[in-house]
DNA sequence: TAGATTGTTAATCGATTAACAATC
DNA sequence: TAGATTGTTAATCGATTAACAATC
């Protein structure tokens, strides 16, 4: 590992689970090393950006031979924090709050989920992926008792910041924001990940208009 | 409108939507007009940057006024393309799908969502979101005669290629991709936006270590 | 007119790419 | 040893910020 003094940047971070992908896959393949210049060719990007983003971390390749599949593939996962077993709970358990207890392996990515909650009585007591959705009069005692380190926000937006400030207020350190509230920049210490789904289909919206007019010119 | 010649950068698309969402509150709030330095300390960021970004599309603001609210929310709409009612179709409708499909309004962000697939029985004819989940088998069928433009992609990573490839030659100019595989790179002339939910929640795994790193020291 | 605030040009900052000496 | 490929420094590129003349 290298010094810890400078962080290291968002664009290098958000890069690394793509990397982590593209070795498991490499690794499932039975391949044992790769250069720089033929893991940028088959992600698309320069053989210049690999070796530097991996020297954030450390000199993870040898002179001569390139990278070791296996062992970066590890390192990066030890980067990313995929071994830990982060407590996780989920504030909303409606469609998307079910689909996300569901879909997501959370054991895989560094959390785990100890618990759902939600204010609608119809599904209060209901089971979300193996697990009883709890009342949200509970939350409190729960996060007091179990300690939860990050919160899956999936509520409505108007119900964001009450809930945000609570959870904090009760050791939250982290969330993963469903919800269309910005979250950004209102606490110290307190990482958020956003997934602006609404944003991004905007995005897209844009994007296959400006497709359409550069085709019919 | 300004010059088209070349076009705007993607970190700068990619704001809009934030804009367009604040600008949505403000207005329906009552506020009339809003300067870039006012705008600029409720959004965090400065106020050449939102100067920067909305002159990349023309001159909507006044000297000595600033921007009129609603003038300026309508303008990124129309940028965005939230009035038009592009066909999409989804792609699976498991969990996410589901979930998706459900959640999400199509109709304020510039979509039609007029067809959901699956290749699962115990799905198919059952109702999402008041529409009826048709086979994979009446897709090609379906496209030929409705010609949809966006499909999402709410399918397992190890179909997404296949399935991908079939839609470009159907006639698909975008993809909201909700599938670990990356699309990227691989159409010309086709648009897409990736919503890669486990690479995101990795980053927050990294993120929530940092924090707690940064505070034992 | 004076004050405010834009649109736009210039300066800075940071991230990406290129180059190359170190070394396996 | 010679060839390959890294780690790292230097050059380039692009995006953000600052400054200011134009103008409402």
């Amino acid at each position: 590992m290298k010094d810890n003094i400078h962080q290291v940047s968002i664009p290098v971070i958000k890069r690394l689970p793509r990397y982590h992908r593209y070795l498991e896959e490499l690794k499932n393949l039975g391949i044992v090393r790769i250069s720089s210049k033929e893991l940028s060719t088959r992600m698309g990007l320069t053989a210049s950006q690999i070796r530097q983003d991996l020297n954030c971390f450390g000199g993870f390749g040898q002179q001569g031979y390139g990278y070791n599949i296996e062992q970066l593939y590890n390192e990066i996962g030890a980067i990313l924090g995929l071994n830990n077993k982060t407590k996780a709970i989920m504030i909303g358990a409606g469609n998307l709050g079910h689909a996300i207890a569901t879909h997501i392996h959370f054991d895989n990515r560094g959390f785990d989920l100890i618990g759902i909650f939600d204010n609608n009585p119809a599904v209060i007591g209901t089971k979300v992926g193996g697990k009883t959705v709890m009342s949200s009069y509970d939350l409190e005692e729960f996060c007091l008792k179990e300690k939860p380190v990050v919160a899956i926000l999936c509520i409505p937006a108007e119900y964001a910041a009450e809930n945000a400030d609570k959870l904090v207020s009760l050791g939250i350190k982290g969330f993963w924001n469903f919800t269309q509230y910005d979250l950004v920049h209102r606490y110290q210490n307190v990482a958020v990940e956003n997934v602006h789904l609404s944003d991004s289909l905007m995005t897209l919206c844009y994007q296959v208009k400006e497709i359409n007019n550069s085709c019919e010119e």
